[in-house]
DNA sequence: CGTATCCGATACGTTCGCGTATCCAGGAGG
DNA sequence: CCTCCTGGATACGCGAACGTATCGGATACG
């Protein structure tokens, strides 16, 4: 009986999970946005609450109502753009799966555009995971994932080409490694062409460096993928061996 | 008050460059150096003028008298920091330089110590400055006197076994991605020997990707590491797409 | 169409850090 | 030994950003 009417009762309204959360979700997202551009302008350590919210279209209120603190945004907020890029990174890779490594390189390369703003936000979020070990962890499972999504396709795209890959861990970090310092200057020296195809030019290198070519092709056939027809080269090991 | 009459010269003594300096220097330093522990500890955009005079054992005081603002101590903490390691790899780089490449690198990386707190400094460093012209021309400028500094060893070094680099610059923009993007993943990964034997290895495999044996060496020695199989292979792609 | 509930806005007091202006001690030069 | 100047300490006022407590409008649901 009873009760029905006011219950001010707590026990019976566990978060009720979908309520108004359209409203909040949207909030959510512009913040996230915002927050994007202004620690990518500003730095993480000079950016202010208001200056989010501002930008956002919002106040300090809403700030407030949707996160405890600026750090815990920052994380929100890395992790969402570094999920869509994996995410990216994936798409673009199944594409061009039956290509040749070199064109591989070349296509995720495109994935992963080299974006002023995101980079400088993940210089920042480096530099501060680097004396947070929550963070550097959060980090470290990031770069896993990233080189668990790249190495398969790549070992594969080798192989078609008659070369594999002995120690995979090896390689993964090596691409990362060299991906991560080559952003950096990149963007260091922006416009300088020569340093983006130096870059490319390295990428190609710790392939060949990652993997021998085995004796003989299965791959006889596998020309298939043949559609750019370009990789022919195989200049790999062409002199080869002594 | 009416001290200020006092003026006994009127031409004014251009700033005798030698007076009480000797205080003021120390206290330059001592501030300096307190600034690197705490831009480590509490990342730049979060660090204080206060926290840094306090741990120096100075008062506000003091800083305002010797600098004018953090960004400017900010700058000349990491180009002094900086100058003393390019230094220091010099030194290192002159004892080796009769030594095999391996060894060189080897070297190299030793007097390169992957120092936690240096790197977390320069992480943020960075992060500025891509968001600063300025700031960016320094860090490029001191980029590429490391490079001046490494590459002639390098090369030479290279030169007595046999090998001849075509493309220096290549080179050494490729070492210094690799030592950037390899001390990062050190220092997220601490205490993996894994992580730091793998780093060594990507420089060795860059050192090879980017000389070509001359067929005719002085190579007698040659033999050296033999870390792995050397991957003879080299066909170093040059020749690229048909 | 009413209404209970969210969600973001507003208002407030507080704390923190800054930069300046002034003062005083200590060390170099005579 | 005395003096004068430098360099750091102290004192002060200011503005920014924070975090909270409260309110009013919007919104999903019956």
């Amino acid at each position: 009986m009873a009760a029905p009417t006011a219950r001010t009762q707590p026990s019976a309204p566990p978060p009720a999970p979908g309520r108004v959360t359209t409203r909040r979700a949207r909030t959510r997202r512009r913040l996230l946005d915002s927050a994007l551009e202004v620690f990518a302008e500003e730095g993480f350590g000079r950016s202010t609450v208001e200056q989010i919210c501002e930008r956002a279209g919002y106040t300090r209120g809403a700030f407030y109502s949707n996160f405890t603190s600026l750090d815990e945004l920052f994380l929100a907020m890395w992790e969402g753009r570094s999920d869509q890029l994996l995410t990216d990174v994936r798409a673009a890779l199944a594409e061009v799966s039956a290509a040749a490594p070199e064109d591989a390189v070349r296509a995720a390369l495109r994935a992963i555009p080299v974006d002023d703003a995101w980079y400088r936000v993940t210089a920042e979020f480096t530099a501060h995971a680097l004396r947070n070990p929550a963070l550097r962890r959060v980090m470290a499972a990031r770069e896993r994932a990233i080189h668990d999504a790249v190495l398969p396709v790549v070992v594969a795209a080798l192989g078609r080409t008659g070369h594999r890959v002995a120690d995979e861990d090896a390689l993964g970090q090596a691409l990362v490694a060299v991906h991560d310092g080559t952003a950096v200057q990149v963007l260091l020296d922006p416009g300088s062409e020569a340093v983006r195809a130096r870059r490319e030019q390295l990428f190609l290198h710790v392939l060949h460096a990652y993997s021998t070519p085995s004796a003989e092709g299965t791959q006889g056939t596998a020309g298939t993928a043949g559609t750019e027809g370009t990789e022919g080269t195989e200049g790999t090991t062409s002199t080869a061996t002594s």
